[in-house]
DNA sequence: TAGATTGTTAATCGATTAACAATC
DNA sequence: TAGATTGTTAATCGATTAACAATC
């Protein structure tokens, strides 16, 4: 049986449309992809698995096993094209699609994150932003005007809002994701450290790079 | 064999002072410490393996099982006492102690992290800010001056800094980066989208929210 | 051709899970 | 006591790795 699915795949090997990934596969396909936007935006025209486990810290063979369950995406002694690997897994991730999210808090952070090209590199369109502080709404950030947080409902209903971005105090981080749930939000992406409660439905990310730092600095020490 | 340690355990399955961690095990810990830690901040005093469970997505036989191959912790019928848990997984962690950080950069990103708790609570200092804007240079952003580049090397000295958070552009990234590794810096964390070329001693982490966005959406999708 | 790198196999190791006795 | 939750076992599943033929 082929590892890289959940249930059955094809005599050839090949998956076929309409599987499940696993956990972990997903999880690696995202990071080749982040590595690969990346690496396109540079201008290179290939990368070895090698050099994507430099960058991703995935072994080199794994990556090569991940890549050929799908397909015969390399050229031997070269390595694979940049932008067809983008497209394949891409098209694995079924993330060729446009999505739109909002983000909720203008201070600092939701500047930083507005003004990125962090989400739009991977397909996620920042379409509304939203604060409470009355001085702040109706301000503009980048391309966008600041709302209110009345209209959060409507919005999300207009707009088709897929995710929700919280660069909000944790004090407030709860009461947010409480209407965004409401709302119909299925994806939190929580950059406080509040713990949220949501249904099981909902899922949410809490960002972590402290945690990511103790994590490299085990390593370091020891 | 106690499948948490590399090596060789004790005879009664406690893990011998001196084994390094598996990177899995350390970095699930790392993970219980922040929800830990956020749990202590709202007045928790026990939490279950069910609940840490909730939110880390970590399975809660999981949980129990990394957690008793260091010690008997938690009460039947209660669960693991929040402060002492803490304690414990920062020893096993060996992350008890101070370490001093470096920021580079004091725009959005970088005022966002400097006010943040987030480092704070893991035991990191923010001990010194760095910009190339001279427009920026000597003001201060909470407690902190920033710095002009130039005092990078003294600084890394005197303070002894383990770890460089970069909140730079890009097109900046690998400049500073390769001065921090000049200045024998081993962990790098990177909150640009850059691509960074280190040494093989060098240790950098590249944040990649859109990445785990990516991820979420996939099994949303689907 | 010579060098490099993929695609693939086979073996091992660690993660995951269900289940349940122990016990708070 | 009754309910809850840990600590632990045993079985399975997926990840990891080395090695190498295929081939660009």
């Amino acid at each position: 049986m082929n590892p890289l699915i959940e249930e059955q795949d094809t005599a050839d090997g090949l998956i076929v449309e309409g599987e499940r990934l696993s956990l972990g596969v997903a999880a690696r396909l995202s990071r080749y992809l982040q590595v690969l936007t990346q690496a396109r935006k540079m201008g290179r025209e290939t990368i070895s698995s090698q050099e994507l486990s430099e960058y991703t810290h995935i072994n080199p063979t794994q990556i090569r096993r991940d890549l050929s369950g799908f397909g015969k995406f390399g050229k031997r002694g070269v390595g694979y094209n940049v932008d067809s690997l983008v497209a394949e897994v891409r098209k694995i991730l079924r993330t060729s699609g446009q999505h739109n999210i909002a983000l909720f808090g203008a201070g600092n952070l939701g500047q930083a994150i507005a003004s990125s090209d962090m989400f739009a590199d991977h397909g996620f369109q920042i379409v509304a932003m939203f604060d409470v502080d009355s001085g702040v709404v109706g301000s503009e950030v980048g391309d966008l005007r600041v709302r209110d947080f009345s209209e959060l409902e409507s919005v999300v209903a207009e707009q088709e809002i897929v995710v929700g971005v919280l660069a909000v105090p944790a004090a407030a981080a709860q009461a947010v994701a409480d209407r965004l749930v409401e709302a119909g939000v299925k994806i939190i992406f929580n950059y406080s450290e509040q713990l949220l409660q949501v249904p099981p439905e909902v899922t949410v990310h809490t960002s972590s790079p402290a945690v990511d730092l103790l994590y490299a600095l085990y390593f370091y020490l020891t």
